[in-house]
Order: C-alpha cells, then structure tokens, then sequence
DNA sequence: CTGAAAGCGCTTACAG
DNA sequence: CTGAAAGCGCTTACAG
C-alpha cells in the first residue's frame, strides 16, 4: 500500500493485459469501449497515478517546458512569467519555473539541471554575465531554447532574441512631449551599461538630436525610490527641464510624487511618460503617460513560437521585435485630459 | 548524434562496463581514482547529460520539490518562492514553481501534473475555493504536503500549516499608537472575510476593546491605490481619526502619499503603520513604520522542515506561527525619528 | 480488439 | 576494484 500502483495493478484488477491499460491511458481508438471502461474503473480502485517520467524514459519526450527568469522580485519578468506559463498550460504542457536572481553561476547550474530533468525546450530572459558554456551545453543537448527581452548570446541563429521595440517607444514618448509643448526634456532612470537601458533611450536621443536639443540624461536604479531622489536633483540642479521619459513607470511614478510634494502640477508645469503601462499607471494621481509594452501577449507568443518549434520545427526568426505603443493621459498633457 | 548519449556510449568509450560509469557518477569511493578519471574525461569527449529521469524510475525519488503559488504577481509571494528555492538549491534539490494565480481549478491541474512527474514533496500557498479533492489526490500519492501563508484544509495532521504571527503583530501596532499619542486608530485595507485579513486585523481590534474605543474599519483591495481612496474617505467621513494601521505596506504607501498632498503631515498629523516592511517601506518619505514578516527566512525555514520530512521523516508541527517584529520609523512618530 | 516481448537509461545487489 | 544481470513503469511494434 505504500508503493504507487502501477499498470501492472490496474491491468489485473481489470483483467486485462498491461497494454491495454497503457492504450486505455492514451485514449487510443483500438480499445472497446466498455473495456476502457472497466480499466478506468480500476485505476480508481487502486488510486491509479501516471507516471510520466516512466513513459518519458520510454518515449524520450518530456512536454516539459522550462523558464529561466532573471528576478522574480520585478513584476515585469513575472507577467511575462505567468502569462507563458498559463499558455503553455493550455496546450497541455507543464512549466518549470526558476529564478537565477541575476546570478550568472546560479543560472548555469539551474540551466544544467534542467537539462538532466529532460526539459524538451527552454526560455531564458538571462542574467548578465558569462553563459558562454552554459549555451553551449544547451547546443550540445539540443534543447530548443530561445532568449527573451535580454539578449546575452550572440548566435541568434541558434538561440533567437525576442523581445520589444523599445527603441521606437523612446521616439513616440519625445515625438509626444515635444508636440505636447514640452520645451527641455530629460532622460531619467535605467542602469548605466545595461542593453534595455540603451534601447529605452535611443529613440529620446535620436528625437533630441533632431530638434537640435543636446539631451540631459540622469541614470539610476529602475525603483520608485531612485526617481523621487531624480526629481529632486533635476528640481536643483536642471530647473529649465519640464519633462522627462522615465526608463519605467516606478521611475516615473516615484518622480510624480515628488513633484506634486514641491508643488509642481504634473501635466502642466512637468510633463511626464513612462515605461512599461503597469496597470496602476492608469490609476495614479495624475494618469501617468506610459509606453505600453503587452507582456502579457509577449509571454503568449513566446510560448507558441517555442511550440511551434519543439513540434513543428519551425525555427522562430533570429530576432523579433514586438511593437509597443504610446499611452497618453493626463501626466503628459492638460490636467483634465 | 542525433541522441542523447547515455551511459553505454560513455562505456565503450572509457573501456569499462556501464556500471562502472554508474559508480562513478556517483562519486563512489569503490572506484580507482584513475579509472574514475578515465570515465570522467569519455563523457567530457561524448558529451554526456546525466538522465535523472531514468535514475529516478529506478531509485525511485526525484529530488524534485513543487511550489504552488497563487499569485506570483505579488511581490509578498515572490519573495518567499525565491528564498524558498534557493534554500532547495543550496541543498541539492530543484525546485518547480508554478503559478495557480487564485484559480482552484487550475491549481487542482497543476497539483495533478506535479504527481504525475513525480515530485517528492510539495508546498503550497493555496489558492481559495474548493480544495478537498486535490488534498485527496496529494494524500493518496502519499506526497509529503505542507500549507503555507493560507490555510485552505483544516487537516493540519496531514498537510501542516504555517504561516506568521499576524495577530500579534496587529497587536504590536495598536499598542504602539496608543503609546505615541493617537486617539483615534482605524484598520484600513485587506478584503472582507479571508482569514488573512481577520488575522491582521484581530490584534488591533482587542486593543480597541481593551481602551473601550469603537473600531473603524475599511475593507479594500490590498493595493496603493485603495489605500489613496481609502485615505480620502476617512478625511472625508471620519476627520476625527488620527492613525491607521494598513493590511499591508502598498496600502499604507497609498494613504500616505493621499495624506501628504492634503497637506496632513504623516508621523505628527497623521499615523501611520503598514504590514509586510517592504524594502520601499524603510525610504518613503516619511519612512514608514512596519510590521516586518522576514519572509526570506520563512521561505528558507519551510525548505528545511520540508527536507526534514521529506528525508528524516520529521513531521513539521500541524500549526506554526513564526514571530513579527514592529519596525518603528516617522511615519508613526515625530518626523525626527 | 487484445496480449507477449523488448526496450528506454539508469541503479542495485550480487559475484568475482 | 569491476562486471553481468535484473528491474524501475511505462510505450511500442508485432502477433494473433
């Protein structure tokens, strides 16, 4: 009784041969009706549970699907997290989720085993680093992995980058300020040397250079915290600026705050967008302007195009950039928008 | 070279017999360092993956251990899925995570998938609603189970739960707020009937009754947005209240910032007092005042109890409640603090 | 429509 | 210190 039954239990409760019962399980076609039936009966019985590993071993094919996460304290990566899971769920395929918390050795090790546990394919949104043997060990496994919003390895022929197109999100953001009447505008939050900082900015930077404005950019960490000390220092130091492009919405939402505590009128006296759309965005005190990435589709899609390659062998694109768009509300424009 | 490699390959490779690979694997001392050495560099040169599944269907135990989360969207949770898994990791074991985002039904599948691929153990922060059938499936599978954060069945025997000691906490606050001078002290945020917010609220409303002061309370959605509503509606329907004590931090976060653009000063006009200590919490402005749950040493305490079960068959106690600490700042005191 | 046999890649006693 | 054999719980052709 302490043993979990096998088939080899339910095939003679049921009076049938072993076979049978794995037929049954698969639901083929061959199997009579009410022989099915009585089987099914019998894995009742005996409180029956599938063990797939045994069948996997067999079939050599896991339908597990794992998802290396960078940090799932960033509500950003556990959207996408839960949306490709829940995907996946749909189609019938389990997801393994790990957290290498920005940890590169973390991550190879988890990468590693992975692998040993049989996942048949692999999304990484990585940790920055060096993963150069960690994707080779993937290569030598064959195991279909794909990078998301984080690109750390160069050969996207073999492991293909999607993410967003963040580059033209930063342009619409100072194409809209600009238009908004917006006079200086300044770059504020993101990480100095980090990839998605860079593309957060190019479009800003292009747009800056366009109208012939040499652009003011102040970098640090992508919190709440990080953009109220930001607002204070541009209020001190940079007081002709009345607008800013946030690296995110906590940057954005942290530096609001700040603003309205000095008196300053968001929306009218500081014009103000955002990154990323979180969904208290909408909700804030004013409305806060934000570049909507859909990472609830993004996760979706990831998890098809993996699909799609693990069964069909459809190689996903070497890179994909999914299109973002402008959200206006009142932090950028009049109060009452 | 399409196949993965097994032990066999790695044999005529090195010249020995597979068991000897075996032993090796496992690091047996039974095997001359030379041969050891010779074994080690053939699978280096055939490029060898250990297959866990095939060990696991002899062995019998998979080391694999299964969280079921539901909510992975909020960073309480998060937090204690990643401590959690690290603490596994350190110890050898792999972690699943899955994400039942407050879906009973979903989490029944989830749980139903984690047996089938053989998981030794499992903990779970449960989503509510009907649950009876998928504790019986965990009982049949004889699947070591432990609740965690939220009790949804009342067999603590067999599923053990633990979680933290909120009530005192509740209690902790109340009494500090009573002592700094507030007169009148509302309880503000958490949804209506979850056990969690009677916890969180329970200390605050002896404290009430033992001063011989009516309780106000205001349920809403835990979020930083209800808390700024709720932050109007007391300004507007109850100006006689001087402090609160939140369901959480991001309420607390919430009526602070709605506070301070009314011009109330927060800590001398206005107490506050949150749940959770969040990092954030310590560098608001003002700092808040917390009930700190170190969820990081709770996610590593519920790892090693479950490990202890799992491997010295220690069965946790049925209830477990570990101590919170009220962390002092401004918000609740001068400015000064 | 159902059964007998081999095999998936390991581990585990048991010999030697 | 190393090898030959059986077995973990399934699936997969192949018979019948």
């Amino acid at each position: 009784m302490d043993r979990r039954p096998t088939i080899l239990d339910v095939a003679a409760r049921a009076g049938v041969s072993k076979s049978t019962v794995s037929l049954v399980l698969k639901n083929s076609p061959q199997i009579k009706a009410e022989t099915a039936a009585r089987v099914r009966r019998a894995m009742q019985e005996v409180g029956y549970v599938y063990n797939r590993a045994a069948a996997n071993l067999r079939s050599s094919s896991t339908g597990l699907i794992g998802l290396v996460i960078n940090d799932l304290r960033n509500p950003f990566f556990t959207e996408f997290a839960a949306s490709f899971q829940m995907a996946l769920f749909a189609r019938g395929y389990a997801t393994v989720i790990s957290n290498s918390g920005e940890d590169a050795a973390m991550q190879a090790a988890i990468i590693h085993s992975m692998i040993e546990h049989g996942v048949s394919a692999l999304a990484i949104s990585p940790a920055y680093g060096d993963v150069t043997s960690t994707f080779d060990q993937l290569a030598r496994a064959n195991v279909p992995t794909v990078q998301v919003l984080r690109q750390v390895s160069s050969r996207t022929d073999k492991f293909p980058f999607s993410s967003f197109d963040f580059v033209d999100g930063g342009g619409q953001a100072a194409r809209h300020l600009i238009a908004s009447g917006a006079r200086r505008i300044a770059f504020v939050g993101g990480l100095e040397g980090r990839q998605i900082t860079a593309e957060r900015m190019s479009g800003y930077l292009s747009e800056m250079q366009r109208i012939g404005t040499e652009p003011i950019v102040l970098y640090g960490q992508p919190s709440r915290n990080a953009g109220a000390e930001l607002a204070q220092q541009i209020m001190r130091e940079h007081p002709q600026v009345d607008a800013a492009i946030c690296f995110n919405d906590l940057v954005a939402l942290g530096m609001m705050n700040a603003l309205e505590r000095e008196g300053q009128r968001v929306g009218e006296d500081f014009r103000l967008v955002g990154f990323d759309d979180l969904e208290e965005s909408a909700q804030s005190l004013p409305p806060l302007s934000s570049v909507s990435c859909d990472i609830t589709s993004f996760g979706e899609k990831t998890a098809s195009s993996l699909l799609d390659w693990l069964t069909k062998g459809v190689v996903p694109p070497a890179t994909h950039r999914q299109s973002v768009r402008l959200v206006t509300r009142a932090s950028s424009g009049g109060r009452g928008v």
